[in-house]
DNA sequence: GCGAGCAGCGTACCT
DNA sequence: ACAGGTACGCTGCTCGCG
C-alpha cells in the first residue's frame, strides 16, 4: 500500500521494543514494526578480544540482567579511514546506555546516543511527508518497497487562540477564566460564554462547556495539525489548568489526553497525542535567529504585519477584561479574538510549506523539526547521509571539549575600513554563497584534512591546512547536492506561473535548501557540533578573506576605487568608468575563480554615505565599518548599521537621522537636513515631544539578578518589577530617560510609568550623536546644530 | 575627595 | 544552542591632582 509517512514512536511490548508508525491516507493510521533492533558501535585496538569479552558480558542493573543480543564485526569508515569495528546489537533501546557504560572500557563507542526512533528513520531511509510504498501483514510492516517524493498534500489544520480575563494585568489561571476560544481552519469561529451578536460566535453556557466544545470540535473535524502562537507556553498550559479547576478534561489528543511538555534545549514543545502540535512562535524565532525575519518585538501583531504587510485588529492586552465587562464592547473583543486566529492561520499558510520541506530534507518528523536550530537540521541531514556512506557518525563533544572549543574561536571574515565621505556612482558586487562554494571547491571537511594520499597535490588553505584532492568529503558532497538541487528548482520555477501549488512548493523547497546550505559553515565551528573542525572552519574563512582581498586588488588594478567590503561583498566607486566596465570586471574575475565560485553584480547606486567611527577625533579619522547608507538607481534606500536600524535608540533620534540621510541621498540638501535637526531640537527643548518618540527598547539577555554592572535598562527593569510588571530573561525593556535622578540609570523609567523626559539627554545623547556623524561629512559642527539654522550655503562635497 | 580617562560589560547590528 | 567582526553607550574603576 501507499501512504504518507508522518511520525514514529516506540513502546515496549513484553520486553521488546515495538515501533509505531503514523501514516496518512485519508486519515491518520498506525502500522507497527517489531523487527527493528537497537545497536551501537565500538572501535577497539583488539577487535577479536573485545568481541569475545562483550559476548560474555553480563551487566546487572536494578535487578535487570542485561547482555548484548549479538556482536558483529563490521567494516566502517571512521574519521575518513576504513576500520574493522564491532556492532553491538541490543535487545532493547534502554539497554544501550547500560551496555555502553561497560563496553567503553574496550575502546571508543559510537552512535550510542542516537534516539531509537531516529535510528529507525536513518536506517530505513523513511522520509517524513513522503509517500511510502510498503507491504504489510495486518498491522505489521513487512517491507518498505519504495519512497516517493510526492507533493505534500493538504492537512486538516486548525489554529486556535484564547482570551483570558485579566483584571490584575496578567491573568492568573487558578482564578481568571478563559473568556473566548477562537479557531480558524476550514471554517472559523469563537466559543464564548456571553451571548454576543456575531454570526461566528458559538454561545456556551459555562467556561467548562466552552473548553469541552472546543475539544469536541477538534475531534469531530479530525484535526491533524493544530497550531497556536506561543501556545506551548501560554494557551495550552492555561487551558489545562482551567480544565482542572473546572473538573473537566482537556481532551485534545486522539486518546483524550491533553498534552505533554518536551524540553529541547531552550525551547519547550507541547506534544498532543495523535496530532501534530506546532507553535508558530517557534518558527518565528527560528526565522529571526537565521536573519530571515527581523521585527522589533516578536508579538503576533508585529510579526503578522511584517510578514503579510497587513495590520491586525488590536485590543490592548491590559484592557481585555474591560471590554469583556462592558457588554457593548464584547462584540469588538470577539472580532479581535477571531482575527487573532485568522491572522495566525495566514502565518501558518505561509510558514508551514517551508517547515514541510525542512522536515523532508532532514528526515526529521515535522513535530520534532519545527523550530529547531540550524545546527540540528544540518546534523540530522549529515547523520542520514553518513549512514548511507557507511561512515560512523562522530560523537558529540563532552562539556570539557565544548569549553575548549569556545575558548579558542577561529578567525573570521575580512572587513575593509571605509574612507568616510559622501560618494556618487557606486557599484556593488557579491560572492554568491561564498562559504558553501569555498567548501565545495576546496573539498573542506573534517576528514579530508591532512590526508596521506595527496602529499604534494592537496588544496592548501591560506592558513596552511591541507585538504584531499582525491576523495570527496561528506560535507562538500552533501553541500554540492543541496546547491545543485536548488539551482535546478530555481530553473524550473522560471517556467512556472507564480502562485500555483507547484510553484509555491518549489519555492518552499528552495528556501529550505538555502537555509540548510548556508548553515554548514556555522556548523563546522559550532562548539557542540559532531563534525566540528577548527581547521576546516578557519580554512573556509581564510579562503574567503583571500578571494575578497584578491578581488579588491584586481579592482584597483582595473582602475576602480574600492570603497568598502565585508565578508563577501565589495563596493566600488565607478568614477569615470561605465557600467560596461563593471560587467567586464565581473566577467574577468569569474574567469579566474574556481568553477563553483561566482561574483555577482548586485547593483548600481547613485550615492552613498560612509561616516567616521566615534572617538577617532585625534589624529586620522577612521571610517566606521558596518555602517552605511546608499540610494540605488531606482530610488531604493539601503541603510545598514546606523542607529536608525537599531531598536536601542529613541524614536526621535532615529526619525531625525533617517530624514537627514534621505535629504542627503535624495536631494543633497544640507540646509534641509540642518533644519530638520534644529527644529527637532527646539521641540525637545520646549518639552513638546510626545513620550512615545522617546522610548528606548533594550532586551535583558540575562535574568535581572545576574548582571555585573548596572545599566539604564536594568534599572528600568527593576522599577518595573517593583510596580508589579513581569520581567524575566529575554524581556524587552522599554524605558524613557526622565528628569529625576543623577546617573542615566537613575533617570531611566519604564515607559509605562514615565511622566516627563530629560530634554538634555535626548538632545546631547540621542539626536546630536545620531546626526552629527553624518553632517560632519558636510562640514557641520555641533554648535551649528545647537545654535539654530543660520547656516552657510551648501558646499560642494564632490 | 574629585573629575578625567579608560577598560570592560552589554546589546544589537552586519555578512 | 550556526559563525565571527564591529560599533558604541554606560558604569565603575584607576589615577593624578590637591
Amino acid at each position: 500500500m501507499k501512504a504518507l509517512f508522518i511520525d514514529v514512536s516506540y513502546k515496549t511490548k513484553g520486553s521488546k521494543p515495538v515501533l509505531t508508525l503514523i501514516f496518512k491516507r485519508k486519515r491518520f493510521f498506525r502500522i507497527h514494526d517489531s523487527s527493528f533492533e537497537p545497536y551501537f558501535y565500538l572501535h577497539s585496538e583488539d577487535v577479536y578480544e573485545a568481541k569475545k569479552a562483550i559476548e560474555q558480558l553480563i551487566v546487572e542493573e536494578k535487578g535487570m540482567v542485561v547482555k548484548a543480543k549479538r556482536v558483529e564485526k563490521v567494516n566502517k569508515i571512521l574519521a575518513g579511514k576504513e576500520k574493522e569495528m564491532l556492532r553491538i546489537v541490543c535487545n532493547h533501546p534502554q539497554e544501550v546506555p547500560i551496555l555502553r557504560e561497560e563496553i567503553k572500557k574496550f575502546g571508543t563507542t559510537y552512535e550510542h546516543n542516537i534516539p531509537f526512533t531516529r535510528r529507525y528513520i536513518i536506517d530505513t531511509g523513511l522520509a517524513p511527508l513522503n509517500t511510502i510504498e510498503f507491504e504489510r501483514e495486518g498491522k505489521e510492516l513487512k517491507k518498505i518497497i519504495k519512497i516517493h517524493d510526492t507533493p505534500t498534500p493538504k492537512f486538516n489544520t486548525l489554529v486556535f487562540d484564547i482570551e483570558t480575563y485579566n483584571p490584575q494585568g496578567a491573568p492568573r489561571p487558578a482564578k481568571d477564566p478563559v473568556i473566548m476560544i477562537s479557531y480558524a481552519g476550514e471554517t472559523s469561529g469563537v466559543f464564548t460564554t456571553k451571548k454576543i451578536d456575531r454570526p461566528f460566535v458559538h454561545f456556551c453556557s459555562s467556561e467548562k462547556e466552552m473548553i469541552e466544545k472546543f475539544c469536541e470540535l477538534i475531534k469531530k473535524k479530525d484535526i491533524e495539525i493544530i497550531m497556536g502562537y506561543n501556545s506551548s507556553q501560554f494557551d495550552l498550559p492555561y487551558l489545562k489548568e482551567r480544565a482542572s479547576v473546572l473538573k473537566t478534561k482537556l481532551a485534545l489528543g486522539r486518546d483524550d489526553s491533553s498534552f505533554t511538555l518536551h524540553r529541547r534545549g531552550l525551547i519547550t514543545k507541547a506534544k498532543i497525542k495523535g496530532r501534530i502540535h506546532i507553535d508558530l512562535f517557534h518558527i518565528i524565532r527560528f526565522l529571526a535567529t537565521i536573519g530571515a525575519l527581523k521585527t522589533f518585538q516578536y508579538t503576533l501583531t508585529e510579526v503578522y504585519s511584517e510578514i503579510t504587510g497587513k495590520k491586525k485588529k488590536i485590543v490592548p492586552k491590559l484592557e481585555i477584561w474591560k471590554y469583556w465587562d462592558e457588554n457593548l464592547k464584547c462584540g469588538e473583543l470577539a472580532d479581535y479574538s477571531l482575527n487573532d486566529s485568522v491572522a495566525e492561520k495566514e502565518l501558518a499558510d505561509q510558514l508551514l510549506p517551508m517547515e514541510f520541506e525542512i522536515s523532508k530534507l532532514s528526515k526529521v518528523p515535522l513535530f520534532e523539526i519545527c523550530g529547531s536550530s540550524t545546527g540540528t537540521i544540518v546534523e540530522q541531514l549529515l547523520m542520514n547521509r553518513a549512514h548511507w556512506e557507511n561512515m560512523i557518525v562522530p560523537n558529540q563533544p563532552k562539556e570539557e571539549e565544548i569549553n575548549a572549543r569556545v575558548a579558542s574561536p577561529a578567525v573570521g571574515a575580512f572587513v575593509k575600513m571605509p574612507e568616510p565621505g559622501i560618494y556618487d556612482k557606486l557599484v556593488v558586487f557579491d560572492f554568491r554563497s561564498l562559504y558553501p562554494s569555498i567548501i565545495i571547491s576546496h573539498n573542506i571537511d573534517p576528514f579530508t584534512l591532512n590526508c596521506s594520499c595527496c602529499e604534494k597535490d592537496a588544496f592548501v588553505s591560506p592558513v596552511g591546512h591541507r585538504f584531499c584532492r582525491k576523495k570527496r568529503g561528506l560535507i562538500p558532497t552533501v553541500l554540492e547536492e543541496l546547491l545543485q538541487k536548488r539551482s535546478e528548482i530555481k530553473k524550473r520555477m522560471k517556467s512556472l506561473k507564480p502562485g500555483t501549488d507547484e510553484y509555491l512548493q518549489l519555492d518552499a523547497r528552495q528556501q529550505a535548501l538555502k537555509i540548510t546550505a548556508n548553515s554548514f559553515y556555522g556548523y563546522l565551528l559550532y562548539p557542540r557540533s559532531r563534525w566540528y573542525s577548527k581547521e576546516a572552519g578557519e580554512s573556509t574563512t581564510a579562503w574567503g578573506r583571500h578571494y575578497i582581498q584578491e578581488t579588491m586588488k584586481k579592482a584597483e588594478e582595473a582602475g576602480f576605487k574600492v570603497l568598502y567590503g565585508d565578508t563577501d561583498s565589495l563596493m566600488l566607486l565607478l568614477g569615470d568608468k561605465k557600467k560596461k566596465d563593471a560587467l567586464e570586471f565581473v566577467a574577468k574575475i569569474n574567469s579566474e575563480l574556481p568553477e563553483k565560485m561566482e561574483l555577482e553584480l548586485e547593483g548600481y547606486y547613485t550615492r552613498g554615505v560612509f561616516v567616521s567611527k566615534k572617538g577617532g577625533e585625534k589624529g586620522e579619522e577612521k571610517g566606521a565599518k558596518k555602517k552605511y547608507a546608499m540610494i540605488s538607481e531606482d530610488g531604493r534606500i539601503k541603510i545598514r548599521g546606523f542607529e536608525l536600524v537599531r531598536r536601542d535608540w529613541a524614536g526621535v533620534a532615529k526619525q531625525v537621522q533617517k530624514q537627514v540621510l534621505e535629504a542627503i541621498l535624495k536631494e543633497g540638501s544640507k540646509e534641509k537636513a540642518l533644519k530638520i535637526v534644529t527644529d527637532k531640537i527646539d521641540e525637545l527643548r520646549a518639552g513638546k515631544t510626545p513620550l512615545e518618540e522617546l522610548v528606548i527598547y533594550t532586551q535583558l539577555k540575562k535574568s535581572p539578578g545576574k548582571y555585573e554592572i548596572n545599566s539604564p535598562e536594568l534599572a528600568a527593569a527593576k522599577k518595573a518589577m517593583n510596580a508589579g510588571m513581569p520581567i524575566e530573561v529575554g524581556s524587552l525593556i522599554s524605558f524613557i530617560i526622565s528628569r529625576k535622578g543623577s546617573s542615566i540609570s537613575d533617570k531611566a523609567m519604564p515607559a509605562e510609568l514615565a511622566k516627563d523626559y530629560d530634554a538634555g539627554y535626548y538632545i546631547e545623547h540621542q539626536v546630536i550623536p545620531a546626526v552629527l556623524k553624518i553632517l560632519k561629512e558636510l562640514g557641520v559642527k555641533k554648535e551649528d546644530l545647537l545654535l539654530g539654522g543660520k547656516q552657510s550655503s551648501l558646499g560642494d562635497w564632490h
